[in-house]
DNA sequence: TATAAGGTCTCCAGCAACTAGAATGTCAAA
DNA sequence: TTTGACATTCTAGTTGCTGGAGACCTTATA
């Protein structure tokens, strides 16, 4: 199978595929004699394992670590519940911040009357001494 | 005041401060017959109103145009509060984002057992197709 | 068989927003 | 005077791709 159709059939872009291979991340079953990247089923599943995990925020050397707690049929379920117990923790700080952010923004943007006095609550918040 | 007085003062990594002045947001007042950076009380607010507007998820973009409404005594708030609700926008979708993200994975972290056998709910919501 | 279209290759560059480090220059105090 | 802290410029690295150039390969159609 030629990256091309890897590509479509595991959703994701190319470029994004040879990258993977660079970094070593997916790397092809082969090459044929011209050169091209071949891949099969095993790939292709790993393809779509990294896609998912990807979209669940996790980064690429994280991903790495799932990936060979995937492929190793000893590997204990505690492993993977460490790393996406982190990931939890990350996303639920984030969302703390986000939340906090999003208060203080939403505040401000109310009490800007939004008109034409220069006048504005938003400007003197991020201007006034902390 | 030299760069890394102010780099204090304004609480930012002279790095940063640096940085800021090569891409033309915060440029130094002036420069020492050495080639030092001086920088005066009009940029050490505007490097406050930076750090604040950054720490609110504003894009380096985005901050130069607030700070161009912030100099310009002829500004509206209707502009500065048009920047604001997109900000907004972006970040209620972020959370929104974050909270599915969250509950999917808090759920299979919680149906991972998390013991030495290699049954994982998390590596096979990955590993399974759509 | 020639040719055109499209797929693939490698390599280089760039995105955001810094950050690290090297080599060198300046300044103030002991 | 010499040490040490600070400053300068420059290059390169970070993350996770993405875009483009120029060249080669494959397949379909004329």
């Amino acid at each position: 199978m030629n990256i091309g159709a890897v590509a479509k059939a595991v959703d994701l872009p190319v470029k994004t595929v040879r990258y993977y291979a660079d970094i070593g991340l997916v790397r092809p079953a082969a090459r044929s004699t011209s050169g091209y990247r071949q891949y099969d089923e095993t790939e292709l599943s790993k393809l779509v394992f990294v896609r998912r995990a990807r979209a669940f925020g996790f980064s690429i050397d994280e991903v790495r670590e799932l990936l060979s707690l995937y492929e190793d049929r000893n590997r204990s379920s505690a492993d993977v519940k460490e790393i996406a117990t982190h990931r939890l923790e990350d996303i639920e700080k984030k969302m703390r911040e986000l939340k906090a952010l999003h208060d203080e923004l939403a505040h401000l943007v109310t009490a800007c009357r939004g008109d034409d006095r220069p006048d504005c609550p938003i400007i003197s918040r991020f201007a006034t001494p902390v």
